[in-house]
RNA sequence: CGGGGCGUGGCUCAGCCUGGUAGAGCGCAGCGUUCGGGACGCUGAGGCCGGCGGUUCAAAUCCGCCCGCCCCGACCA
């Protein structure tokens, strides 16, 4: 490809718009474009990259048994009322309705039609295991689009689903997906961590993260340098250790002018924030919910859903509180009555502590679970902080920033009973199958990869993702024998199957060397007057910062060699890992 | 949806407070000189100042409403 004909004007400046490295980088290299909040064009480099992961998705796909296939975008209310998620999801859901005002949404994901096909399509158990993918456009109406191609609207993911005909079946083939996707970011040239997770509205019995350590990630991630341990914060437990209250005493009201916050209070009376309760508010399917955590810990949001069976939480209103008759600042689970109490375990094993009084301006010493106060549910609500007990080993866990490039969920019969995927067993009895879903992201894969390999000057894409192997540089252009030779050695690495952007503008060089960092190619040429004195053309790898001069009649051989070295150290990474439940 | 910020040539921004001829740099087009790290000169094109309404003799500027975008919070590939 000649960059002189390249849809590809590179910016200068940072855009306003952007203020993470991939986001700014990918804007100004001209790989996507933005058209609305969370809606992106791919440009032409930003496909080449696209189609270069998708290749690696599909090679890892097809060796664990995938048969890809292309499921419509456009999909009938119908089957999503059948699951059950038309109810259940919110407006992260885009519907629609055509002319005849019958309702449509826009695919968030595909476990319904594969589902429904899966049925229609397998009747026997010798028809199974199956596993089928696509790599598809997806919509979902996020509330913030964010981070550049990070967190889109619309987006291309490559979704799997495999049936079975037992839940022992999937747990056999399970861990297979589990290895192809660390050979799927390995080949892509990222490191990921895989963490247990939520199954979400997937639903499902088990789950795990791919994720990408990195500041700019929207995911807390619980590692526990000691053994091991890795988490995401949405369920991770750790260790509580009671801190022994004594005997219960009895209530003693105590006045607590002006003290809001655990913080004020504990100051107020010269006692631990460990020695309060916590009080959060949140609105679920079932009402208002009033959760309850030690002082010094927080609300989980994800644990307190799924606690309290809820499809989502919001936090609660001023005016929802008062109408409970709940005084905010003051609130105690003591005496209320028409909300859920939920409550830590911690807590309830706790003595002796302080809550609110329920009371404008009072709090009321030695509050005991059981005793004072009943909750409908006692489970651990708490969230894991920095430096919390580890629930293995005891040591302390680390909070981590990271981007969630891929999960795999094994999601039981739940879709499978609700549409009808049914098979025959050997003695004829009809059973429902056995699924599994498995999803990749390819813009926010391409967007981790930049944010974990780029510097000042710009991206560095590892050699299999690459949009380009070769950047090529021609210098001193109104030089006939230059330019001569270097269209002829443009020719010749494209012969010997390499990919090169040849930049045969006729800027200046230091416009072509800027654009080469930017842009990222693994290995930039250059021929110029100078090398050619020497019969030589220039090459220098986009991590390097010395180049080196090559004769130019072995420049076709040398370029081959270091794109086989950069392949062989990316090769030399994909082994096999070890599958753990728990980390 | 709650909180904060921003909308001015393709890009980055100034001008707005204190109303009166719409600006700079980059980019783009032409000509010439350059040619190893975002070169230089000359010439030129390009803007309903996000939209609607209001105040005023006069609005990019003041006021109101709306729309869009970004950031922080709750969700997900």
């Amino acid at each position: 490809m000649r960059r002189s004909t390249l849809l590809c004007e590179t910016l200068r400046d940072d855009p306003a718009e952007a203020d993470v490295p991939n986001h700014i980088l990918l804007v100004r290299g001209c790989f996507i474009r933005q058209l609305a909040s969370g809606i992106y064009s791919l440009l032409p480099l930003g496909t080449r990259v696209a189609a270069k992961i998708e290749q690696v998705l599909r090679e890892e796909m097809d060796a664990i048994g995938g048969q890809e296939l292309t499921m419509p975008v456009v999909q009938p209310a119908e089957i999503w009322q059948q699951s059950g998620r038309w109810y259940d999801i919110g407006d992260d859901l885009l519907r629609l309705k055509d002319r005849a005002e019958h309702d449509l949404v826009l695919a968030m994901t595909h476990e319904e039609v594969i589902t429904s096909l899966i049925g229609y399509n397998v009747h026997s158990y010798r028809q199974l295991p199956v596993m089928l993918y696509q790599i598809q456009t997806k919509f979902r109406d996020e509330p913030r689009p964010r981070a550049g191609a990070i967190r889109l609207r619309e987006f291309t993911m490559k979704d799997a689903y495999s049936a079975h005909i037992s839940q022992e079946d999937l747990d056999r083939y399970y861990p297979e997906v589990y290895q192809a996707y660390f050979n799927i970011f390995r080949r892509c040239g990222l490191d990921v961590i895989s963490v247990d997770s939520d199954v979400g509205m997937m639903g499902g019995t088990m789950a795990h993260e791919f994720m990408s350590l990195t500041p700019v990630g929207e995911d807390t991630l619980v590692l526990c340098d000691a053994c091991g341990l890795s988490a995401n914060r949405q369920i991770a437990t750790f260790r509580k250790d009671v801190i022994d209250g004594g005997e219960p005493q009895p209530l003693a009201e105590v006045a607590t002018p002006d003290t809001k916050t655990i913080a004020e209070l504990a100051d107020l009376l010269d006692i631990p924030e460990s020695s309060t309760a916590k009080a959060a508010f949140f609105v679920g399917d079932a009402g208002l919910i009033f959760a309850v955590v030690r002082g010094d810990m927080e609300v989980n949001e994800t644990k307190l859903t799924n606690a309290t069976k809820s499809t989502a939480l919001r936090p609660a209103t001023e005016a929802e509180l008062h109408e409970a008759g709940i005084v905010p600042g003051y609130a105690s689970p003591l005496g209320v009555s028409g909300v859920q109490v939920v409550v830590d375990d911690l807590v309830a094993q706790s003595t002796n502590l302080v809550a609110g009084a329920n009371k404008a301006g009072y709090h009321l010493y030695n509050v005991n679970h059981g005793r004072d106060y009943e909750a409908d549910v006692v489970v651990d609500i708490a969230s894991a902080y920095d430096g919390a007990p580890c629930p293995d080993c005891g040591g302390p866990v680390r909070l981590e920033r990271a981007i969630e490039v891929g999960n795999i969920f094994k999601l039981g019969t739940k879709y499978a009973a609700a549409l009808k995927a049914q098979y025959r067993d050997e003695a004829g009895d009809q059973h429902p199958m056995v699924m599994g879903c498995y999803g990749i992201g390819v813009e926010r894969l391409m967007a981790a990869i930049v944010e974990a390999s780029h510097d000042e000057r710009g991206m560095i894409w590892p050699v299999a993702v690459a949009p380009f192997q070769v950047y090529l540089v021609v210098l001193n252009q109104n030089d006939e024998s230059v330019m001569q030779a270097a269209e002829q050695l443009y020719a010749d690495l494209g012969a010997a199957g390499i990919t090169v952007l040849f930049d045969d503008r006729n800027e200046s060089p230091g416009v072509k060397f800027t654009d080469a960092d930017l842009l990222g190619m693994p290995l930039r040429l250059t021929v110029s007057r100078r090398t050619l004195k020497n019969e030589s053309v220039e090459l220098k790898l986009r991590t390097d910062k010395e180049f080196t001069l090559v004769p130019l009649a072995e420049a076709v051989a040398h370029a081959q060699a270091q794109i086989g070295a950069l392949q062989a150290s990316i090769d030399a990474r994909v082994v096999a890992e070890e599958f753990a439940v728990g980390g």
